[in-house]
DNA sequence: ATAATAAAAGACAAAAATATCTTTTATTAG
DNA sequence: CTAATAAAAGATATTTTTGTCTTTTATTAT
């Protein structure tokens, strides 16, 4: 469905919102533990989040990530969209560059509404709303 | 959403429904150039379909890709399974492999029901079905 | 100022996906 | 039986994605 890139972010954006703010930043080892994944790799994804001020951050002591009021109202479908692009949300469903209304794939009509709901539900789901859930441990965002 | 070798795939095999009967096959290569794709690569990609029993072949002079009656009646959803794996009706949205109903990702329940829906369609997508739009040129399997 | 800290950046490596080319095998028509 | 045809199979190449390691830059505390 998205890149194992893009799931990394979306994991990673939503651990920060819950576990940083302002004052208190989260280190990179702190959140490539708390997502489960590779340190450096997850340093690159936010090293480019960063410069698509999708998140902040300051090096040295007490440094590391958090998000900004702004960036706590962004939603799923925002990273996503920075990540993979938008062609989950807008692309056809067999990677036909040319299908449209008028020249549509066989799956066009009905592809549409499913993946209009999807955009939907992501476009709703802010990153500040995350928080609440996470503390009180009714969703996860690691393996084990 | 698939991968390229899934959308070709797709593709192929809804030519195939549509350009083809147990004495009319139908080659690789106008295969090929009917859905826009590298020759060998959805030669390959046919083989692996064969094997599986998604679609028959014959070598030799007239010989090709056709489908029988049980092929006809299968749906996108099966050929998706086959190549791509059922991780994307089943896998979780944010890639955890743990996530589940008792330990759901912090969209499990919302992504679900948009999943379900996705599956239905494509359950229900039967490639007997396109051929009839095929051939009123209300769909298309090609970029142009 | 200096040392310690932590992200940014750059270079490199491994794995997977995508694509191409060549050889082999099965089938058919002549 | 032979030649032609077309898929099957095997080998190799390219590109993209994913992951790691090292060096640099910015910040802070002492």
């Amino acid at each position: 469905m998205f890149s194992k890139t893009c799931e990394y972010a979306i994991r990673a954006m939503i651990f920060i919102a819950q576990k940083s703010d302002e004052e208190n930043k989260v280190g990179i080892k702190e959140i490539a533990q708390g997502i489960d994944s590779p340190e450096h790799f997850i340093g690159k994804i936010l090293q480019d989040l960063s410069r698509k001020g999708m998140v902040q951050s300051t090096k040295g002591p007490n440094g590391g990530f958090y998000l900004s009021g702004d960036a706590l109202n962004r939603s799923l479908a925002d990273i996503i969209k920075v990540i993979d692009g938008d062609k989950i949300f807008h692309g056809c469903g067999l990677g036909l560059k040319q299908c449209s209304e008028a020249q549509p794939c066989p799956i066009h009509h009905e592809f549409k509404q499913v993946r209009a709901q999807m955009q939907a539900m992501l476009e709703k789901a802010k990153l500040g709303a995350f928080t609440e859930e996470l503390v009180q441990k009714v969703t996860f965002l690691k393996r084990n």
